[in-house]
DNA sequence: TCTTGACTTCAAGTTCACTTGAACTTGTAT
DNA sequence: ATACAAGTTCAAGTGAACTTGAAGTCAAGA
């Protein structure tokens, strides 16, 4: 009884559409056999993986990241539990990252831009994550966070998006210079 | 010198693409007067308008959801510090139920998926935030969580999105039950 | 006068993560 | 035999947040 399911018991069962599922397939972020019929038949341990998919996107990954860190683990064989932990574990690590950068923007939030001292050269914010990576338009989030310093222009001196993107820390109080 | 600046002077000193500018202009996210040229002429608290709503964006908010809270400002004289403020301090509240989720899917990830039990019926996650609100195609993140139950399908029993759904907690150990 | 550069509008393109629809085949129940 | 559900592929649509390109206007300098 290797008991293999087919693809409206994978919705049922994991909560994510049919159409999803192809196009999961379709990006080889789970796989399937084929019935004689043409049908999909799926292993039960891809409902593992597609719970991985479904969690990775509410922590803010990409599917693209997704497949990258899937293609991590072992095909030879069915991937084991230590196999996920160490997946969870590198997950964890980005979470706590997230967890980091909000708490700064809080910061920033009430104490330089709720104070009234948005001086853009006098206050400054965030952190100094990898930006300036992608190109061209979409909407670009990560984590919340957009994936390129958001409508980027300028390449002179001192502005907002820069110092959003540099992760400078607000100076003291502040002194009202810009509206 | 009411010194008005000009839509470079704006992208330069913000760091936002003039192209953006003019795409939130006709959001109704900021305001130009007009040169008689037709050309834009912007008050210099209009950077402090575009500074909120990058920072926003940072945070996780759509534009509408940004131009939900900049309607909040008062219209008939210049925002000053306190008409911020009040803004900064329902935004951080947001900024705290993320990172209070993310602190949660953090403990799934750790304690739940990555040691191995993820039975869909026995090990549960996440919050209990409103989900199921919005239909149709497209990416829908915000905060770095899907806006809708991502590629939502069944409407029987159990499931892994729908646990995301609720919020539930993992119970206890685990028992190894699926794949 | 001519060019250059900054500006304008408007339409169409781009990414992501899917969904929807059309047209067709298979499996199951009556 | 016939209906109907459930499956298939493939192309095109969707929403967000812009960008890019075409075609034209306007002001200043050589």
């Amino acid at each position: 009884m290797d008991s293999l399911l087919t693809i409206s018991e994978i919705s049922r069962r994991s909560g994510v559409a049919s159409s999803a599922l192809r196009f999961y397939e379709e990006r080889g972020l789970i796989h399937s056999q084929r019935a004689g019929s043409g049908h999909r038949r799926y292993p039960r341990d891809v409902l593992r993986r597609i719970a991985f998919i479904v969690f990775a996107q509410r922590i803010g990954l990409t599917l693209e990241e997704v497949g990258e860190e899937l293609g991590r683990l072992p095909t030879r064989r069915v991937p084991d539990g230590s196999d996920w932990a160490e997946i969870s574990t590198r997950w964890s690590l980005r979470v706590d990252e997230r967890i980091a950068e909000l708490q700064r923007l809080r910061g920033g939030l009430t104490g330089c831009i709720g104070c009234g001292c948005l001086s853009l050269s006098k206050c400054e914010l965030v952190n100094p994550n990898d930006r300036a990576r992608l190109k061209g338009a979409g909407p670009y989030v990560w984590n919340g966070e957009p994936r390129r310093p958001v409508a980027a222009a300028a390449t002179g001196s001192e502005n907002l998006v820069q110092m959003l993107a540099q992760g400078k820390q607000p100076q003291k109080a502040c002194g009202k210079t810009d509206a």
